[in-house]
DNA sequence: TAGGCCATGTAATGTGTTACATGATTAG
DNA sequence: CTAATCATGTAACACATTACATGGCCTA
């Protein structure tokens, strides 16, 4: 299960469930999320599987926390996931499918609301990846073969988002003037 | 839920639920996919619903086949779904999840290996979009604002699936030549 | 005659979301 | 005082995969 993996991936540093969410939104939000009331259970499970060790500590606000930290096991388990290939599987695009049966609506006028409705999501997310790259450039440069090893397999799962959903917002472009092209009254013969 | 308007989707003409296996690998596979196990009770709880109706037809090989029809009530609902905008979901990418965390390997050359294997199933995958793409091209031209209304929103989400993918391998070739030059014995001073 | 395709389905399990429940501390 | 944030968890439901079960027909 990725979510498992992710969760020892985020634990280089000992971490509850709570900072483990914040840690997820920060990090690896374009391309995985998940709740928190999936990761308390999961991070038990990880715990029985002994893959990670917990304790109790006190917080200035709030009840207890509870830390979790990776065991030897844990840190195998992390290594043999990312060793063992990559991980492809059927992507869902809900969207798409939508796209695909829009000649239902009966309308071309439907299907221009719809894509400028996805371009601005896809811009937005855009700009949000390009606002991290901003960030990561200003702290360590924009010369990424000269990030540490870690930094660099950051950098290029960000530059993948950017790289995709850029072609995508494209795509809009395109798939927009073509639809505005049929919607033209056609061209009067001289 | 995507699956039960997918298959009101696919349900233009009459067909089974073994047929609409089919029809999906033919047609909305590269965004969407299902299980038989999971399309039978689908369309039985459809039926239920009364967005489908079913008949059992004798069938030249095997057993009967029970062949489903869209109601008014299916078709009405298919169109609240496509005008109901775009359903934009938080997409997951394991493989991106695996090399965010790649440095806990402890070795680029793991991470070279993973980027051709990645770029093996990226590239496999554009090349049957193509292929896709060259028969609508010789059935139908290559110029798709003469398509129907049918066939232009059906060529539509093939060219993102081919433009988005082929972003992905673009930037596969860009990190494996950058892992490159950190494999690279640095340049010796003159 | 063995294996593949046609054809339907159920059961068990895995994975993920939404809603519910509780309660302390702090900033406005 | 009210809302947000900190902090943990359970329960119900929704969605998807894998394995199991059945059996006829056709081709190599």
């Amino acid at each position: 299960m990725s979510l498992e993996h992710i969760l020892l991936g985020l634990l280089q540093q000992p971490a509850s469930g709570y900072d483990l969410k914040d840690a997820f939104n920060e990090t690896v939000a374009h391309f995985w999320s998940a709740e928190l009331s999936q990761i308390y259970p999961t991070l038990k499970r990880l715990e029985e599987r002994e893959l990670l060790r917990s304790r109790l500590e006190p917080s200035p606000k709030g009840p207890d926390r509870r830390v979790y930290t990776l065991t030897g096991e844990g840190r195998a388990e992390l290594r043999r996931w990312v060793r063992g290939g990559p991980v492809v599987g059927a992507e869902r695009f809900a969207y798409l499918a939508q796209l695909y049966f829009m000649s239902a609506a009966d309308d071309l006028r439907e299907t221009r609301a719809f894509m400028m409705d996805l371009r601005d999501h896809l811009a937005s997310r855009l700009a949000e990846l390009r606002t991290i790259e901003g960030k990561i450039f200003a702290v360590h440069g924009d010369q990424p073969d000269r990030y540490s090893d870690d930094g660099f397999h950051r950098f290029a799962t960000l530059r993948m988002g950017i790289d995709s959903i850029g072609a995508k917002v494209t795509w809009c472009d395109l798939t927009l003037a073509a639809i505005d092209r049929r919607l033209a009254p056609s061209e009067p013969a001289p």
